[in-house]
RNA sequence: GCGGGUGUAGCUCAGUGGUAGAGCGUCACGUUGCCAACGUGAAUGUCGAGGGUUCGAAUCCCUUCACCCGCUCCA
């Protein structure tokens, strides 16, 4: 047999699974289909009993990570982050001076012919006249008039072999957004040259829109947050004025965010509704780029802290041409990317880490933004002095020591982050009895951390097992069953990523001995059951 | 948004115009005494949804929804 007969075909493998992965989520409780009863609905998942238990476990650690125990900063203090919640619905101006109200009101318009897709204001028709017929024509193409006349000359040229004369004049033009029916079906199609083909304009803005109060006119709109970090910057001055932070420091939040995508795809990796891990990190401008590098080796450590391995993460800087409205003049954009199942071999995005620069708190500043009456501009004391004490001159001081914080963010999607988790759990185990796979949970993740079990369903086992389950119960996620054969229990804890099994049997009653079995190997020891708890401890890092 | 594929029990699937099925899983009882054991039994379906053709539709036709793949889009 042939080599590349038998060589696995990677995509497929790779797909199937996925497949897989999506599947046992369901049958295991991790994600479901939301309003799965009446056909589920296009880019929104449900978590289910394990999944909601999975990612509250990946937030509190990314929020102690963040908040409660944030990393030393360079200077060998820890730095200062400050949690918050903010609204998901906000004034609608905020979206405005954010950039995403304007910045994705694109009108979009498709040929149906050729399946082309054009920016709609940037389609022109031309009247052309040929004035010694008096005919019209219309000419249609993308860009200035001019260009539009050079690109289309050898039609024109046709056109006007047929006319008296060799002359046109343009006499008007119209955007392909202001034609109406009438228009629009006379408009040709750049592309492939079929006459009204094109769809009407649609706009594409990614934001899911509300309305605030009974009367649902346009005063009334609002949006859903697209993403949580703006409530970061509408509180600045808050956090600032309340919490005695100074320059550097964080603002972290936990949130949903939604987005109306175009085609949401792969699972929960890209849904309309998913949840934000957000940072906003303010520092002095000189220090932006320093910051971002550290913020880089912090963020990468924590993705190596929930288990994911290094050879499926890689740091990819974004080209200059795909850097966000925002981060444009600054030190630009990092991913952290994970090697999904179906980027693989490729990478995807897990995680963002932006330089906004002042992007944000000058866009809600009052000098910038007169509906805004804010002031956001910082007043460093420290800096203050250092400057006097170096003897520079007084305005010069003045001058330096009130300036707008530049922002690092590392941003992180929950969601994605716990999509991470399960795939890089996921292990198929075809050669193991019992359970066709296993969730290789990193222990202090994983939904349930123990299983409490009698060996079998009588003879006073179950009685024992159960003091042990209540016991534990206060300190740890635990499951007692004393249903069915223990093989299958050990199955079902394998296959939801329960890392050990204590299991009551005879020999308990005589010397107080459990077994502990453990998830990834399905080796078995014996450990005093009142260490039980202190065993769980250890190995949980609790 | 476009093109292709898929949709039958919780899961994997069989059923191609004539009574809605199997295996696994789930549950109960019994048995068992460390890896999805065994026995007996039970529950589970608007055959994705809506409409049409037909005496009769899971099956044929139309529409629609969801998922997967490829485009497109992606702060």
């Amino acid at each position: 047999m042939s080599e590349t007969a038998t060589a696995p075909d990677a995509t497929y493998n790779a797909q199937k699974s996925m497949d897989e992965i999506v599947a046992l989520c369901k049958r295991r409780g991790f994600v479901y289909p939301a309003s799965e009863i009446y056909g589920g609905i296009n880019g929104f998942w449900d978590y289910g009993p394990l999944g909601v238990q999975l990612k509250n476990n990946i937030r509190d650690s990314w929020w102690r990570a963040m908040v409660e125990c944030p990393p030393i900063g360079p200077d060998g203090d820890p730095l200062q982050i400050v949690g918050l919640d903010s609204a998901i619905v906000q004034n609608p101006k905020a979206w405005v001076a954010s950039g995403h109200v304007g910045g994705f009101n694109d009108p979009m318009a498709d040929c149906k012919a050729c399946k082309s897709r054009f920016r709609a204001d940037h389609l022109l028709a031309l009247e052309l006249i040929f004035p010694e017929s008096d005919q019209h024509f219309l000419i249609c193409g993308i860009g200035e008039p001019e260009e539009i006349i050079e690109k289309n000359k050898k039609r024109i040229d046709k056109l006007s072999k047929g006319q008296a004369g060799q002359g046109f004049t343009l006499s008007g033009f119209n955007e392909y957004t202001k034609l109406n029916e009438s228009g629009r079906s006379e408009f040709v199609c750049p592309e492939c040259g079929e006459k009204g083909s094109l769809t009407e304009p649609r706009e594409f803005n990614l934001m899911f829109e509300t309305f605030v109060g009974a009367i649902r006119d346009d005063d009334a709109k609002a949006y859903l947050r697209p993403e949580t970090a703006q409530g970061i910057f509408l509180n600045y001055k808050n956090v600032l004025d309340t919490m005695r932070v100074r320059v550097p420091f964080g603002v972290a939040q936990v949130g949903k965010a939604f987005r109306n995508e175009v085609t949401p795809r792969n699972f929960v990796f890209r849904s309309r509704e998913f949840e934000q891990m957000e940072m906003e990190f303010f520092c002095h401008p000189d220090d932006a780029g320093q910051w971002k590098e550290y913020w880089k080796e912090k963020r990468m450590e924590w993705y190596r802290s929930l288990g994911l391995s290094a050879d499926n993460l890689i740091f990819r800087e974004h080209d200059k041409d795909e850097l966000s409205h925002y981060a444009k003049d600054g030190y630009g954009t990092v991913d952290i990317e994970y090697k999904w199942p179906f980027t693989a071999p490729g990478y995807g995005e897990l995680e963002g880490i932006a330089h906004r620069c002042d992007f944000d708190l000058n866009a809600h500043s009052k000098a910038n933004n007169p509906d805004s009456n804010a002031d956001l501009s910082y007043f460093d004391q420290e800096l203050q002095v250092r400057l006097q004490n170096e003897g520079v001159e007084k305005d010069e001081i003045k001058r330096r020591s009130r300036y707008i914080p530049h922002v690092i963010e590392p941003a992180a999607g929950l969601t994605r982050a716990t999509l991470a988790v399960i795939c890089e759990a996921f292990t198929p185990t075809p050669e193991r009895k019992g359970s066709k796979y296993i969730l290789k949970f990193a222990p202090h993740l994983a939904p349930i951390k123990a299983g409490i079990y009698p060996l079998v369903n009588k003879d006073g086992l179950p009685e024992v097992a159960k003091k042990l389950y209540l016991d534990l119960r206060n300190k740890f996620t635990c499951e007692y069953d004393a249903k069915q054969a223990i093989g299958k229990r050990y199955a079902r804890m394998d296959e939801i990523g329960t890392p050990y099994c204590f299991t009551v049997d005879s020999d308990t009653l005589s010397d107080n001995t459990v077994t502990v079995r453990e998830r990834d190997t399905g080796e078995q020891s014996r450990i005093a059951i009142d260490e039980v708890e202190r065993f769980l401890s250890e190995k949980i890092g609790r």
